[in-house]
DNA sequence: CGAATGCGTTAGCGTACGCTAACCTATTCA
DNA sequence: TGAATAGGTTAGCGTACGCTAACGCATTCG
């Protein structure tokens, strides 16, 4: 099965989940947010069921697309096992820095 | 430049991130980890030095790496622009539902 | 000094990715 | 019933990615 994190690798597929979290939305609503064709808007949606981050509810000749609750949370499980203590550790220091920079 | 977003869609490239994580290390005591050559490693130490998350530090015939705080901090903040309050709503529905699984 | 070590550089290879174009199916509407 | 609409399917294209192999350049050690 696919990775994962090949998700939120491509831009477009960021923007799709993006725009599915306000809710449930055709294929022909979401390719109007997007330069590339329909096909390539539906490709990529395919992939996203594949990996079980959004589901299709069919309704008429439309299909609703909308986000996957356990795929957003699989999702959130791969984010915080990624980022180690160390890596919050670092990201503490530089805002530290930047701090002193402020009031030099 | 490249893209931030591109660091972690690689395996190999998340994997150096958590090990430089543990602190500074050459490209030898990097490589040791993984399958692939040590020129790979260079290469993708040579990407992460250009998209800002880490740094090199020359000493003697060594080449030590480490986590640029300032990186790992926009690392952080893409992150945390992706991830929408809608989708913290949609893994509280989730861990909802395999709540009451666990209760039936 | 010459050998060995650590590391970057480059060319080139296989493959996967994102996309378009063209087509096909199912559903709705006049 | 036929046209229109929504959307999945497939072939194929260009390109970028990850990797290896071979080489070059410092630096250290015997």
């Amino acid at each position: 099965m696919a990775d994962l994190w090949e998700v939120i690798s491509d831009s477009n597929r960021r923007q799709l989940v993006q725009l599915l979290g306000q809710g449930e939305k055709t294929v022909t609503q979401l390719s109007a947010h997007f330069p590339v064709s329909r096909s390539a808007i539906s490709q990529h949606l395919l992939f996203l069921v594949d990996v079980g981050l959004i589901r299709a509810r069919k309704e008429g000749r439309n299909r609703y697309y909308s986000l996957n609750p356990e795929g957003v949370s699989k999702l959130q499980g791969l984010f915080e096992r990624f980022w180690t203590n160390e890596l919050d550790l670092l990201v503490a220091e530089a805002e530290q820095l930047h701090h002193n920079k402020g009031e030099m």
